[in-house]
DNA sequence: CTGAAAGCGCTAACAT
DNA sequence: ATGTTAGCGCTTTCAG
């Protein structure tokens, strides 16, 4: 493979006009600018992105640290990622993480060792504590809320979504209401779910919070679990669409009306809610993941929200 | 930060001597190899990864080539890639193209300019020949079938399928059979398709076959299109389950019974057609995806093929 | 406007 | 076992 050398040998000039071609400087004379694009040209020369990325200190690369690849709600995310990332001409690296702390280290290492310009973190397993030291090699932007100061952050008010959305059942006359999570407590969004729940119904009873909720098998298994209870909960919340239709299915499949039986709210509007006609709390998550890339590439540290919008359909 | 060269003076050795640590070369005395760790795990030191890569000529970087980062089969394809690429430790870059055949020139370019190793095309704009150069600088591997001996393919009997489906709904009693597909006869599958109907079927009506099919909306405009037309299809292959869905919805929309008056039968097995109990054929894209990654980075140009299965649900 | 030369941070032959 | 040194391919002062 030729390299600038080549290039400039070839052109009879030295490699700093090459560079400077290259690189579209003024001050190179049309002749000689002309004969280095000729053999540019001639000879398929590409300049090696390693090589100027050394030099240059940036890569145009933004990583994004995910705990699955399977995930609907992750994927929304990576979506609004890229989208803006195709526009303003960056490449993304996908960083799957498994919630594994090592992983997400060797993670936010890429920084430290010049691979990535920044990270988004869509989920984490480390305390921020253990985080934030990797703010002084690139930056780092999170899709929740930090205080951290060195943190930029697109969020929505996860808290005050979850507190709206029981408060609605409650308003509607539900007493009994049960819930779903991915992660336990180690979760932030469990533990604001938690958190949600006791200030509008008070204690929670434990088998109302059913976890290791991820698809329509979980939902299923969800309902078989708590429809089978002493004081079986009238409506359920569960952390995702794909989750509420297997509520949904389970619910149906042994004659359970809904929403009179039991009334079902999912999270982020996915076209299985829509086609069952589910009700849902939509977290905008693509333009939380829109607005994640935006300040990762622009190294900002703001914080800011997006609204969250709760879709009433017939399941509720 | 430090570099090797800080490294090596405080711990009072080479360069190549703490190269060699850090790469567990053999030949280094004990003494010395702790000496070396010390300073390292004192001074926070990681190596530079772009030095690294520059001089090893490797990156351990896969990228994927997507028209779309928005949709089902894409993701599927992307899940299987990622899956394997958490076991090997390769990092993936996502490469959008939103078929720009420039685009996809630019994401090919990446492996010229020393950013990847290799790149999985899970769909194309650009002709073979386009893409064949390309083979000099990385390896290319393909998700579908092509008899290119540069160009490894991990890939699933697409025209067989569509036989076997389109066959099955002849024998069902289907006469008047319609169909969507996302591009139009610039694409691989949408010819496929169409020859495996005109073999089944003879000549294809044009109203037959509607375009532009991504999404749950556009199913129900293609079921909107088809249901009022003179010689209305009986049943509908739809190029995912999503479409399918949509079709779905919108025949129930106008009371319409599923399968009697409309049979309905969609691609990929995604939770949207278990849900709704929509047959599927399933191409098992993830399965393409894992096989395509290995390929990749063993750089083999085989050809595997991925089995297809045909889902018997409800709708059929 | 152009070129020489000094790096960027690392690896690997080649000596010793 | 360890050090010296020549690159990898590029950008960017600094002179002229």
């Amino acid at each position: 493979m030729a390299n600038i050398n080549d290039i400039a040998k070839r052109a009879g000039v030295s490699v700093s006009t090459v560079s400077r071609v290259l690189n579209h400087h003024p001050y190179v004379s049309e002749s000689k600018r002309a004969a280095v694009q000729r053999v540019i040209d001639e000879m398929d020369y590409t300049p090696n992105r390693l090589a100027v990325d050394l030099i240059r200190k940036e890569t145009r690369k933004i990583g994004v640290i995910m705990p699955y690849n399977n995930n609907q709600a992750f994927d929304q995310l990576l979506h609004g990622v890229l989208n803006r990332s195709v526009e303003l001409d960056y490449t993304v690296m996908v960083l799957p993480t498994k919630y594994d702390p090592d992983r997400e280290h060797s993670c936010l290492n890429m920084l430290k060792n010049k691979q990535l310009d920044g990270i988004i973190i869509t989920s984490r397993s480390n305390g921020w504590e253990a985080i934030t030291p990797y703010t002084k090699y690139g930056t780092i932007v999170a899709c929740e809320y930090t205080d951290h100061p060195e943190i930029g952050c697109a969020y929505m008010d996860r808290y005050a979504s979850y507190l709206e959305t029981f408060q609605m059942l409650k308003d509607k006359g539900h007493t009994r209401v049960a819930f779903t999570t991915a992660r336990g407590e180690e979760s932030n969004s469990t533990q604001l779910t938690i958190k949600a729940y006791q200030q509008v119904f008070g204690d929670l009873p434990s088998e109302y919070h059913i976890r290791d909720c991820y698809d329509m098998d979980d939902g299923a298994r969800a309902a078989q679990q708590l429809l089978h209870l002493e004081s079986r909960p009238t409506a359920v919340y569960a952390n995702g669409d794909e989750v509420a239709a297997g509520l949904y299915q389970y619910g149906k499949s042994i004659e359970l009306g809904v929403p009179a039986d039991l009334a079902i709210i999912g999270q982020e509007n996915q076209p299985i809610g829509i086609a069952l006609r589910l009700s849902t709390v939509d977290h905008q998550l693509v333009k939380v993941g829109e607005q994640a890339f935006d300040l990762a590439i622009e190294k900002s540290k703001d914080k800011v929200e997006i609204p969250y919008r709760i879709i009433e359909r017939y399941s509720i």
